[in-house]
DNA sequence: GAGCGCCCTTCTGTATACAGAATCGACGCG
DNA sequence: CGCGTCGATTCTGTATACAGAAGGGCGCTC
């Protein structure tokens, strides 16, 4: 994501303690059913447990955590079966940004067609299948900012908020997919089908092309998610949630 | 709401806090721009700071409150201006749910009959006008039940937690609309027509009578709203806040 | 040997106490 | 007379201390 994502190194502590709760989750070092007891949690990160506890309230409010009866909250579940729902509620409010998007493009269109520019440069540059994480990098970036860049054309405040929170299970369930170089590049393409769209101001097509982009996006998710672990490092190291082996 | 809502004297504190200041906010007690200091209110519903700081975190996230730079948080504005906007989400939002119902409704379609014929009864039931409370009340009870009905066989949850966040704000507007008999009674007819389609199976039709209802619900509140204060009381009394008037 | 009940431990939920920051008012200066 | 600045006051943000409740483990009983 090229936005600014929230600063882990941010000024309140009840901020970090969200933010570095929030990144744990969504790069699976937090496990879902993993309970985030307080005092742990709050010894780990470094801070209070009375903004700790904020931070779980806003988790719960976010969908990332639920608050178990008595035992605390816990890392919300999240699997391939919420896949559909997941895109379903994608393709609803993705469709109806670029629509408004695309009905408000008259005031600077320049900037949708500069970044459809970059996507097609990114889909037709000689990237070497060993820059895959440079390529992923650079691709999430135009992503991030194509999104950004629809959010404040839509000006829609309700529909944005709706988004942000909808972004954050996807960027979670997408980690159980492993993307290549050739669908970032059909990816990239789409991305500028959309771009293009909405600088011409054409809502309908604005959104055909969302849905187009979306129905691929899905397809290939599913096809290539594996069931269960996501990060590139599954057996060894970490627990991050386990016992500290030190007493108090 | 029909919908159980949540309890002013549930267990928690936290809750109990919460549950009080968004009834507050959404009923125009606490109007926008309120300043919501946390000493005040907590003194006001009878809670320590702590769990009135984690209701106030709820409804930042909520979108119902808005932090301040160092001022605290303050009601969020609401005002005519997002009518479209707000309607433009639900539009997404509900269209999507209704159309998902309809396609999941080859299980029990009984109750959308059952309630598309409540609707009709309530529709044509000959209440006299000063009976409009009853009616009203009566109508937002089939309302919510259908809302919740259509949720359940929709089986999505991310597409219910946005449902759920949108309608908080829809409350809220709406209380700056008058709605007469006339209205209720051919808003039953058009949820009438929404039930029907889902239990028929038909998620064209279905999203379409819900287009139709959030056309004229939109219409009618752009032309019967009032652009300020909402409730029965506007002159006198309650002051429940600190002083405001002075515009910022 | 298995089921049940009791006690202990641990955790959440709440309240209070403390430190830093920002704001508002007043005073003095230009 | 207006503006900048300084100070007191209030507030938020955080940490800690305390009480109630739930869970798990153990022993007792049947």
């Amino acid at each position: 994501m090229g936005a600014p994502q929230h600063d882990v190194a941010s000024g309140r502590a009840s901020d970090r303690a969200y933010a570095v709760l929030r990144r744990d989750i969504v790069e699976w070092r937090l496990e879902p059913g993993t309970v985030l007891g307080e005092v742990e949690q709050a010894e780990r990160i470094g801070v209070s447990r009375t903004p700790l506890r904020e931070a779980l309230a806003r988790l719960v409010a976010d969908g990332l955590a639920r608050q178990q009866r008595g035992r605390g909250v816990v890392v919300s579940e999240v699997s391939l079966d919420h896949l559909d729902d997941l895109f379903e509620l994608r393709r609803a409010l993705e469709t109806t940004a670029a629509r408004a998007a695309a009905r408000a493009a008259d005031r600077g269109p320049e900037e949708f067609d500069a970044l459809a520019g970059a996507f097609l440069a990114a889909a037709d540059s000689p990237a070497p299948a060993q820059d895959l994480d440079r390529v992923r990098e650079h691709y999430f970036e135009l992503s991030g900012r194509l999104d950004a860049l629809i959010d404040g054309a839509a000006a829609n405040p309700y529909l944005a908020q709706a988004l942000r929170q909808l972004r954050v299970h996807l960027e979670r369930i997408r980690r159980l997919a492993r993307d290549d170089l050739p669908r970032l590049r059909a990816s990239a393409r789409e991305h500028a089908a959309i771009a293009r769209a909405v600088a011409a101001g054409e809502p309908d097509v604005a959104a055909a092309a969302t849905e187009v982009h979306l129905f691929h996006s899905l397809a290939h998710i599913a096809a290539t998610a594996q069931p269960a672990a996501p990060p590139a490092a599954p057996p060894p190291a970490v627990h991050v949630p386990g016992q500290r082996a030190a007493p108090a």
